[in-house]
RNA sequence: GCCCGGGUGGCGGAAUGGCAGACGCGGAGGACUCAAAAUCCUUUGCUCGAGAGGGCGUGCGGGUUCGAGUCCCGCCCCGGGCACCA
């Protein structure tokens, strides 16, 4: 479409003002209010696509706001650069996926600077950056001082298409990797792991304060998933000297155990089973052993395969509580790691019990009576007990309590906690990321690479053959080293750390980038945080999310963030995706539609524009057809924006009248509109009525009367100022134009709203007959009730309408309404 | 199965319990033009009516209220998250 400027020079020559003046460069000694504004730190993909524009479009239009605000805006930027795409693409090129990754980020980089976004580029900070990974490996071996991080033996997700394993967080339900869709598998190997369930319980509370998208916090909730209960001993029948240990939440229904299940891996397995079971509880720890979690998983409702999956070990428990001799089985639906491995089973209250009873004819008792009309299913819910001795009677929650007393006198009960959150595991088997500072020695063991000797960095010569072994064990010369202790020869730590462990402090990094030595200066670093606003994904509600509040808690306590908040992100706002024919618009996906495209047609503001006023930005987004033509709509909007600042078609006339006061008024309403809309997140809404308002203006200065020159101009101006956060290059034009010499007008201060200007000097009443709109009436908008029913019954049109019918009734909303009852 | 969202014109979407459909896209008609593009103006929920005007309309069924897209109860459908966590 032609233009009536020239987008391309005039926003070039705005961004390199930007850059060049160092316009949004803040320093940490700034005197004014501080705000810190992020963006969720970017993975380099390569050019900007629609997600990273409507991101960057959100957290450029916050930078702006608050600057205008009169608040020193800190806006920093930087790349998540360690990654598996990287490394493959390396692999599939022959290259280092560090060359790969540093022209992925210059396009990135150079697209987000098209789009106008500004940013303290002094600031920028990236995972690859050897003087990030030092003192990424310095907080390692922190948290390893610390105890926060260990290595230990256990099953793991292993995922065949990424050649790695993965975190509990990257496993998709469905047993899936969340990255490449592959079947995840279990392997046991030994790992590093962070201790972040030491900190579940504050991770779960302090998720209450967070002005985060609710069902963001419920996400984190769900995922820390705490749990109250009891745990206690099942004596064996044949020994009561010993017991198995279980958890539950439900101690009231202890009546009702019919039976004890231990999980495949529970270490006194093989203590319970006797000769006979042998056979048949080998086979079934076997297979649960090789079975992927989606195997283990997939059949629970039908409760087909259930037989299969459960094997009696030929020993009996003693319930404490009947005193009855139960067996014990063991089953794949219990899990090694939660808990204690076992579980009491009451097949009348628990579903998975129930169905597995019902498949291995268990006898099932009631100790709830259900609400009539319940089927012969499970119930869990409130209910008078029953068949349960001293709890007869009891409601859950008191029969709780008198189980737990119960317990904990006669069977070793005490009253737990049980968190569904396990330990961050953070090995992984890949070259791309940053390595694991420690040393291997046959004397002294797991040693801590010192600090004057990091950053521990990757050789370039390294083969990645994705043969499922860490390409970095491969090579020799990287591998073998001396023990830092004793001196003799060791080996190094070949896996990396799990790059989200790069991305859980690099907003302290850029709060501090200035500090040669350490990771960041706490005290500046507090001059900033919390911060203020953090704009992202949704799809970082759980694992980025989390981990980063885990970090800097931990931090805090480590010694290495005295005087930080313990949260990092004080408000979130989770941004909707892009979805092109119902699927999320990716670079994976190949179903990208390129920002670039746009940029020298409509203009960066144009498709800004576009992003802020398509739909809620909370909201996903449908891309189709019709987007394309809402793209040129923004632009035409930008279009008549510049020709009424250039006074195309308008006419003036010298005196002041009552018109020009009107407009006036509707430029303050409309400063009110637009400051409300931008506060709470709705920018659809406060574009609106910036369109609006230039429609307004628009008619009454093109009418052949005209208008008032002055009055024009300072709603224009003021229209400016409100559209600079949104449409930064058109405005910083058109506002040097208007005022040559004067500051720009991103340095002018944000509008207020006038109250007086604000107000209405009349209304329009509705009049309505029994909730039907039958008459509108100007009134003064300070009209009393009693004045507005007797204006309404006195209008013509209502008068006809009644044709002399006696109100029954009127209701008066002064001055928005009057409802005439009859 | 459980927990969140959501369901409004042809489309994206607006509406502190008070004029449903702001704003934009698309459509129709017109002005300008030799013509087109661009621009501007008018119009645009459905329906009955020549018109004035009327009726109906926010997924479905009830309810509260002078008044419900909005609140309550019961459903249906769509999207997302979680799902043997004892």
């Amino acid at each position: 479409m032609a233009r009536p400027f020239d987008v391309s020079a005039i926003e070039k020559k705005w961004q390199a003002r930007w850059l060049d003046e160092g316009t949004y460069e803040v320093n940490n000694d700034d005197g004014r209010e501080r705000f810190f504004a992020l963006c969720m730190y970017p993975y380099p993909s390569g050019a900007a696509h629609q997600g990273h524009i409507r991101n960057y479009t959100f957290g450029d239009l916050v930078v702006r706001y608050q600057t205008m605000h009169g608040k020193a805006v800190l806006s920093p930027f930087g790349f998540d650069s360690f990654g598996l795409p990287a490394e493959n693409a390396a692999i599939k090129a022959g290259s280092h996926p560090r060359q790969f990754t540093e022209a992925r980020m210059a396009e990135l980089k150079s697209s987000v600077q098209r789009l106008g976004a500004v940013f303290d580029w002094r600031r920028e900070v990236y995972s690859h950056d050897p003087n990030y990974m030092k003192w990424a490996q310095t907080i390692f071996l922190a948290f390893f001082e610390a105890g926060l991080a260990y290595r230990a033996q256990a099953p793991v997700n292993w995922c065949p298409g990424c050649h790695t394993v993965l975190a509990n967080e990257q496993v998709n339900a469905d047993g899936t990797c969340d990255r490449s869709g592959d079947l995840v598998e279990r392997r046991n190997l030994e790992q590093w792991f962070f201790k972040i369930t030491d900190y579940a319980e504050e991770l779960l509370n302090d998720v209450d304060a967070l002005d985060w998208p609710a069902r963001v916090k419920t996400m984190q909730r769900n995922w820390i998933g705490r749990s109250e209960g009891v745990e206690f001993d099942l004596a064996l029948s044949m020994d009561p000297s010993r017991a198995l240990r279980v958890f539950t939440t439900r101690p009231d229904t202890g009546y009702g155990v019919t039976y004890a299940v231990v999980a495949p891996e529970h270490p006194m397995l093989f203590d319970l089973v006797t000769d006979d079971e042998r056979a048949n509880v080998t086979r079934l720890v076997e297979r649960a052993k090789q079975a992927s979690e989606l195997e283990r998983t997939a059949s629970s409702d039908a409760g087909a395969g259930l037989e299969k999956r459960g094997a009696f070990t030929g020993s009996f428990v003693t319930n404490p509580f009947s005193g009855e001799s139960v067996p014990v089985y063991v089953a794949d639906y219990v899990l090694g790691t939660y808990g204690t491995g076992a579980i009491m089973a009451v097949p009348a209250e628990d579903e998975r019990d129930f169905a597995f009873a019902r498949v291995h004819g268990l006898p099932i008792i009631r100790t709830i009576e259900p609400p009539a009309g319940h089927d012969d299913g499970a119930y869990s819910g409130e209910g008078a007990h029953i068949n349960s001795g001293f709890m007869n009677g009891m409601d859950v929650a008191s029969a709780k309590d008198a189980a737990a007393q119960f317990l904990e006198k006669n069977a070793g009960g005490i009253r737990k906690v049980n968190y569904r959150l396990r330990d961050w595991l953070v090995s992984r088997q890949r070259f791309w990321g940053c390595p694991i500072p420690i040393v291997y020695c046959d004397v002294d063991g797991i040693v801590a690479v010192p600090l004057d000797q990091l950053p521990v960095l990757a050789p370039d010569d390294v083969v990645m053959d994705q043969s499922g072994q860490s390409p970095l064990a491969t090579h020799e010369g990287f591998r073998n080293t001396t023990c830092p202790t004793c001196g003799r020869p060791a080996r190094r730590e070949a896996d990396t750390m799990d790059t989200f462990t790069d991305s859980s402090w690099y907003f302290l990094r850029y709060a501090d980038p200035f500090t040669p030595d350490q990771a960041f200066d706490p005290v500046e670093a507090a001059k900033w945080m919390p911060v203020d606003q953090y704009i992202g994904g949704i799809e970082h509600a759980i694992l980025h999310l989390l981990y980063a509040r885990f970090y800097l808690k931990a931090l805090i306590d480590i010694g290495l963030a005295p005087g930080l908040p313990r949260e990092p992100f004080k408000r979130l706002f989770t941004q909707g995706m892009i979805r092109l024919d119902g699927s999320k618009m990716s670079k994976s996906k190949g179903n990208l539609i390129a920002p670039e495209k746009y940029y020298d047609n409509v203009g960066a503001d144009g498709l800004r524009l576009f992003h802020l006023f398509v739909g809620p930005p909370a909201d996903d987004v449908d891309w189709t057809a019709q987007s394309e033509d809402v793209i040129e709509g923004c632009a035409r909007f930008l279009d008549r924006v510049y020709r009424l600042g250039h006074y195309d078609e308008c006419f003036f006339h010298d005196e002041k009248n009552a018109d020009d006061d009107e407009v006036l008024r509707e430029v303050h309403r409309t400063i009110a509109k637009v400051t409300d809309g931008l506060e709470r997140w709705s920018y659809n809404t406060a574009v609106a009525s910036l369109m609006e308002l230039l429609n307004t203006i628009s008619r009454w200065a093109r009418r052949p009367e005209g208008a008032h020159r002055e009055t024009l101009d300072e709603s224009l101006d003021l229209m400016l100022r409100l559209l600079a956060p949104m449409a930064p290059h058109l405005t910083a034009e058109m506002w040097e134009g208007r005022h040559p010499g004067e500051p720009s007008v991103h340095a002018t201060s944000w509008p207020l709203a006038d109250p007086v200007l604000v107000a209405h000097a009349s209304v329009v009443m509705v009049v309505q007959v029994n909730g039907k709109v039958r008459a509108r009436l100007d009134v003064r908008p300070d009209i009393s009730d009693e004045d507005a029913s007797a204006a309404a019954l006195a209008s013509p049109d209502v008068v006809t309408f009644l044709r002399g019918a006696l109100p029954q009734r009127v209701v008066a909303r002064a001055p928005r309404l009057v409802n005439i009852i009859i």
